[in-house]
DNA sequence: GCCGCAATTGACAACGTGAGACAATTCGAC
DNA sequence: GTCGAATTGTCTCACGTTGTCAATTGCGGC
């Protein structure tokens, strides 16, 4: 069992209060009285009982972080780390689990945390979604989701934005017959980033409407299928072949290197590949390297740590921008 | 402030120990009673304080799960699962940090389990590895990693195992002029896999001892680069070309079936390819799919919280065995 | 030596829970 | 109405920490 504020007192031959003062860098502690307090500290290993503190000052310091489906996708990670460093920044510790939403990891989770009177919950999605999250007693933070009547504050990805921007990067390199392969329409990035699509090649001085194609078979959820070899077979037995195919995320680029190589068609010589996500290790493992927007996980794992500590208003949405990866796709 | 069982107690118009009975299933307590309070404790949401219960009984009934590096490497995440479902399932709290070796993310973790009285650790590596940790007060588990002076026990896939039932079913199928493309020679599972892909293909006749290439070019740790395009160029530029090509990892793998393709050789149809991980996705992005063996990472981390709970006798080390996942490149 | 004031140190209580000791009450069976 | 068992209640303590407030020490100035 380790030492308590008591043991290190009776050897220190003070009292209690005074190693709490030690302990807690209280300024009116006689320097010569800190240093004997805090050698005994080191000799003993001693650190503070967060339990008794959690007692004694009814504030647990404690912050849930829920991954939901990670092992489904670990972009996740990301989302984790930036919110760890900033609690520990910020002096505060973070609680966290991985779940499955609806099922007993999740219920036994919310428990867990309740034990612990967690200050906060942040709620992390896998991928850019809907989510409906009752209200509790406890404020939540929604991260790479949304609540579905705007009740917790929420960060997303700029998806919007981040079609746009790589748009722009496309058009800028000389690519002008780019299609896009997106995301199933039951997710939400599927929409923001099929606007920006189109947008940015309008702003190009190109009607893009025509060049977007759901690429995914299976619904969000299910094991991922996609349609891409028969709408590649498709776009490239005309003459007017794509010059450029963006796909709505890397392992669909993944999937559509090995179409187009069955079409006969070398990625990178004839015809460009750019993706969304700047998934370890896939993005660089693929030959040539795909060139991919790289969303902004650890900012937003930052940022909802930070909301969550400093609280944040009910109905408050922050959208992040991405990063543009670069390798030999493009 | 979520209720407390006082609070309860008041709202019930019973005594506190009488709410204390309940919550510890303490059996003299009137059915209706128990049932009375149980309602008023399900509507107030009431959770008993943690904190609490720690200062009272003495103990945190608290694991830490430390996993080292996951972010450049995913395969972690269940091992968390396997430890998180068994804590769940023994009444156990577990607390779970993503941290760096050597880094400040180490020493806070740390410092958080010291300050929560955490029972046990659970120490958990991306690869099969030896690290040095020293012996706490604290018991500590190795997880796919092992002690250099085997001062505590480990919990290991079998790597020997592994290649061996691997190369076993390669010699089934009749493939006689295999290779073996492997990891590192500094990473342990090397020279475990390397004896056991010898030993399968002795017992099944064949001398295999020239038919193991090193091909990872870099150290562990640093990002992975691979020797495996000169090694093939040589290796399929004879008459006497290898029918299948094992490697050291699914990662390996990806890169292998580039490099075939490179070279004019269809994996699934002019060579095999098998391999170890069974990383999601790749392995079932890959075209064809890749048959490959899966580490018991589930399983050992079932294993390593059941140690961390019961305790382990210092020096045991537990072997786990893998599942050959079939596709289609084998 | 003593006063006054600042610097330093100490005594005590309380947070929520669970357990022990034991008293009080209720209920049913006789 | 009594006995005994079942149930409920009262009271007390302890866990480790820290805020409040009181006590003690040290020191300059007389």
């Amino acid at each position: 069992m380790l030492a308590t504020q008591r043991e290190v007192a009776r050897r220190a031959k003070t009292s209690l209060k005074t190693v709490s003062r030690v302990i807690n860098n209280d300024p009116l502690v006689n320097a010569e009285t800190r240093s004997r307090i805090e050698a005994i500290i080191a000799e003993l290993g001693y650190e503070p009982n967060q339990a008794a503190r959690m007692m004694r000052s009814q504030k647990s310091n404690i912050i849930g972080f829920l991954a939901d489906g990670v092992a489904t996708y670990p972009s996740s990670i990301e989302l984790v780390r930036g919110a760890q460093d900033v609690a520990w920044e910020r002096g505060k510790q973070m609680m966290l689990f991985n779940i499955e939403r609806g099922r007993p990891s999740s219920a036994m989770a919310d428990s867990q945390l309740a034990a612990f009177r967690a200050e906060a919950i942040i709620y992390a999605a896998t991928f850019h979604q809907q989510v409906d999250i009752e209200p509790t007693s406890v404020p939540h933070i929604l991260l790479n989701c949304f609540d579905r009547g705007g009740r917790h504050p929420a960060i997303l990805p700029d998806d919007y934005q981040l079609a746009l921007d790589i748009t722009r990067i496309i058009f800028e390199r000389g690519y002008r017959r780019p299609v896009f392969l997106n995301l199933n329409t039951d997710i939400v990035a599927s929409h923001l980033r099929g606007k920006g699509f189109i947008e940015g090649a309008a702003a190009a001085g190109l009607d893009a409407s025509g060049r977007v194609h759901i690429a995914v078979k299976s619904a969000a959820g299910a094991p991922t299928e996609f349609a891409t070899r028969r709408i590649l077979a498709d776009l490239f037995s005309g003459l007017d072949r794509p010059d450029l195919v963006l796909c709505g995320q890397d392992i669909m680029a993944m999937n559509v290197y090995f179409e187009l190589a069955r079409l006969g068609f070398k990625v990178g010589k004839d015809v460009a590949v750019a993706s969304f996500d700047n998934l370890d290790p896939i993005a660089g493992l693929l030959q040539p390297g795909l060139s991919t927007m790289e969303l902004p996980y650890y900012e937003m794992g930052r940022a909802a740590m930070n909301l969550a500590i400093d609280g944040a208003r009910h109905n408050q949405v922050l959208r992040l921008k991405g990063k543009f990866v670069e390798r030999n796709s493009l």
